[in-house]
DNA sequence: GCTAACCTGTGATAATCGTCACATAATTAC
DNA sequence: GTAATTATGTGACGATTATCACAGGTTAGC
C-alpha cells in the first residue's frame, strides 16, 4: 500500500486518520493477463489504483476491438460515467499484463469520505486527474493530424510507446494498424 | 441564482446552510458576444456555471482557431487541467452568444469547501460530470468516422448542432469545414 | 523445440479528406 | 439601405487513409 499512500500525499494534505478511514474501502487485487476488471454491462463501483502492470479500455463494436485508453502504474482507471451515474458501463476494461491495482470500493469510500473531508477531497482530486487526462487526449484529435499525434506520444508519453504494441494503439490514435505502420516508417526516414 | 440552486440539488444533497457558505465564492457575470472568459497565458481561477448563452474552448495554432469544446445553459466550463494545477492554460475561453454565468472563486470555494463537506462533494460532483463529458466526446474519435461523429451530435446533441455554425462545428469534429458542408449534403440525400 | 497465435510490414486499389479557388448566400455594422 | 464581413456550397486535384491480401517475424504455451 506504499505507493497508494505516497500517490495520496502527491496529491492532497492526508492525515493518519484518513487513511485509516479509508482502509475498509481498499482491496489489493490481482488480475491475470487479459483478465478483464470491468465487463460491458456492468456497473462501475470500483476505481482501480494500479499498482503494477497496465490495462486498457475498450468498446468491441461490431465484432471489432476499438481501445480508448491505456493506464499506467500510479494512474486510476475506471468508467468514470458509470461509477458516477450507476448506470451500466459501454466498455470493458482488462488487464494488458499481469496487473496488481487496489480497488477503492464505491459505497465504502463514501461512507468513508462522509467522516473526512481529506477523504472527499481526495475523490476529487482524483477525478480531476482523471479528467484532465480525457481532455488532453481528446484535443489530440481536434489539433494535430494522425502523424503529429503519434510524435505527441513519443514525446509526452514515451512509456506509452514502449509499452503498448503498434497493433493495440492504432484505433486508441483513430488510425488503422497499416497506417500507423506507414507513418512510423516515414517518421524514421526523416 | 435559481438556476444554479437547481443544478446543484440535481447533482447532490445540499442544505440550506451550505448554499450560505458557498455565497462569498459566487460571482454573476454578463459576456458581450466574443469576450473572453479565460485566456490562453492566464490561470484559471474560476469555474464558469452558465446560466444563458453558449462559450466555446478554443486553441490558436499558427493562426488557425481550432475548437475543441462547447458549453450551453447549466453546464460548467473551465479549464479543468489549470484549474486544478495552477498552471498557466493553453487555451480560450470565449462566449459565443451574449452570455451570463455564475463565477465560483476558486479560493473562496476551497475555503467553503474546507467548511463543508456537502461543498466539496458538490465540487467532485461538478468535476465527474466534466469528466464524463470529455471522455464521451474522446471516445467519438476512437470509435466512429467523420460521417458518424455527425450523425452522433445529431442524435444526442441536437441543441449543438442548431446552435453552433458548421465553419465552427468542423474542427470541433476534427475535419475541414468544406468536408463537413459535403459530408452533411450526403446525409441529406439518404 | 515446436506449434499456434499474434504482430508487423508492404503492395494495390478505392474511398475519403484537405486545400485552393471562387461563387453565392446570410449576417452584421454603420 | 448599403457595404463589409462572415458563412456556406462546390469544383478540381493532390494527399492521406481504409481495406484486402499476403508474407515474414516474434512471442507464448505446451
Amino acid at each position: 500500500m506504499d505507493n497508494l499512500l505516497k500517490y495520496i500525499h502527491s496529491l492532497t494534505v492526508f492525515s493518519d486518520k484518513s487513511w485509516e478511514l479509508l482502509q475498509p474501502a481498499l482491496a489489493k487485487k490481482a488480475f491475470q493477463k487479459n483478465e478483464l476488471l470491468l465487463k460491458e454491462g456492468e456497473v462501475c463501483n470500483s476505481l482501480f489504483y494500479i499498482e503494477k502492470g497496465y490495462c486498457k479500455t475498450y468498446y468491441e463494436i461490431d465484432g471489432m476491438v476499438k481501445n480508448t485508453g491505456f493506464f499506467f502504474e500510479n494512474e486510476i482507471a475506471t468508467n468514470i460515467t458509470s461509477f458516477g451515474s450507476g448506470r451500466k458501463s459501454e466498455f470493458n476494461i482488462i488487464a494488458c499484463e499481469p496487473l496488481t491495482a487496489i480497488l477503492f470500493d464505491k459505497k465504502e469510500l463514501f461512507q468513508a469520505a462522509k467522516q473526512a473531508n481529506e477523504i472527499e477531497t481526495l475523490g476529487r482530486n482524483c477525478i480531476r486527474l482523471f479528467a484532465s487526462k480525457q481532455e488532453e487526449f481528446s484535443n489530440l484529435f481536434k489539433l494535430y493530424s494522425a502523424r503529429e499525434r503519434l510524435q505527441y506520444l513519443e514525446v509526452n508519453h514515451p512509456g506509452m510507446i514502449q509499452r503498448v504494441s503498434l497493433s493495440q494503439l492504432a484505433s486508441f490514435l483513430g488510425v488503422a494498424r497499416e497506417t500507423l505502420s506507414r507513418i512510423r516508417k516515414r517518421r524514421m526516414l526523416m
